[in-house]
DNA sequence: AACAACTTCAACCGCCTGTAG
DNA sequence: CCTACAGGCGGTTGAAGTTGT
């Protein structure tokens, strides 16, 4: 049958987005919402693919983007999440939800492999082969993929929540979950979504003062009103997704659900299944509440060796 | 200083899935 | 059920930046 192109090649540019092309795409999307992108070119003037509008979004426009270094507690969520579920970056994406699947795609080619593989290369213990060898991981992680998945969808309806145009454009400003309102320092132009943001109402209101002007508007902003509002939107999330929870013994969760009941599950119909299995999560985050403190309990995983390097 | 080799990451490509008609 | 379409995803690419010689 062969599918059509999302768009026709003619016309279409390419390549790295201008301050401007970003400014545009923010305004169309604070007006209309996210969605419906392959209207977002004609009704924008933008000469860029619906598919690159959307990326453009998801990666980098969006509010509540951390860009930069991954902190050490993220790194193990990734490798940890990477032995669970494999190369289902938006999933695992869906865990961190201030970095995208793109941005932790990218970490782990261009980090976390080459620092397992070493680990590998100096402990002689291959990775991929727990993850094939062992039964008590293989039953695992059929039973973690279904409570991940369902943690997923808590994941998208906060983040939705937070992102919905009704909440996020009616305020004019990007809020993060506690209500602090604040803008972060970009350290590059695509960097910084807020400031895109903020651009935008300048950008309104004087239109030919602004253009062009998205790399310094926000020069000399404090440093730590990052760092803060990066930690705020952390703890914000982190209280939804219990990602404190998450970072300590893992291996215990899989024993509160059955094979049975995990298998039976319904993703696209996630609403009452989804509830059970976040009850069952919550009384796993409780019990965690006690373990809090100890290192990473990889036992069932046959891991811990792996994170010895961090 | 100049060049090569290597690394990083934004963006693209093509396939898959869900869904409306 | 079939088809077409839109959105989403993961793999890959290549330009830009960095490091080594």
């Amino acid at each position: 049958m062969g599918r059509q192109p999302c768009c026709d090649n003619v016309g279409v540019k390419k390549g790295p987005w201008t301050p401007e092309e970003d400014i545009i795409l923010v305004s169309y999307i604070q007006q209309q919402g996210p969605g419906n992108w392959r209207a977002v070119p004609t009704k924008t003037g933008l000469l860029r693919c619906s598919k690159s509008c959307r990326l453009r979004w998801t990666n980098y426009l969006r509010p509540g983007i951390k860009r930069g270094n991954f902190t050490e507690n993220e790194e193990k969520m990734i490798i940890h999440l990477q032995a669970l579920l494999g190369n289902r970056w938006a999933a695992i994406a869906s865990y961190l939800p201030q970095r995208t699947d793109n941005d932790i795609k990218n970490y782990w080619n261009t980090h976390l492999k080459k620092k397992l593989k070493k680990l590998q290369g100096n402990e002689g213990c291959s990775r991929d082969g727990f993850s094939s060898s062992s039964s008590t991981y293989q039953i695992s992680r059929g039973q973690w993929e279904r409570k991940l998945q369902a943690d997923i969808h808590m994941a998208k309806k906060a983040l939705s929540d937070a992102l919905s145009p009704e909440k996020s454009s009616r305020s004019a400003e990007f809020v993060p979950f506690n209500g602090t309102t604040s803008y972060v320092k970009p350290s590059g132009y695509a960097s910084s979504t807020e400031n895109i943001a903020k651009l935008l109402k300048g950008w309104m209101r004087n239109p030919l003062k602004m253009a062009g002007s998205a790399d310094s508007s926000e020069e000399g902003t404090d440093s730590m009103m990052e760092d803060k509002n990066s930690k705020e939107m952390t703890e914000g999330f982190q209280s939804v997704l219990g990602f404190e929870s998450l970072d300590y013994s893992i291996c215990n969760i899989s024993q509160s659900m059955s094979p049975e009941a995990s298998l039976s599950q319904d993703e696209s119909k996630p609403t009452l299944r989804a509830q059970t299995q976040l009850s069952l999560l919550e009384e796993w985050l409780f019990d965690e509440g006690v373990n809090q403190g100890k290192d990473y309990q990889l036992c069932d995983l046959g891991l811990e060796e792996n994170f010895n390097f961090f």
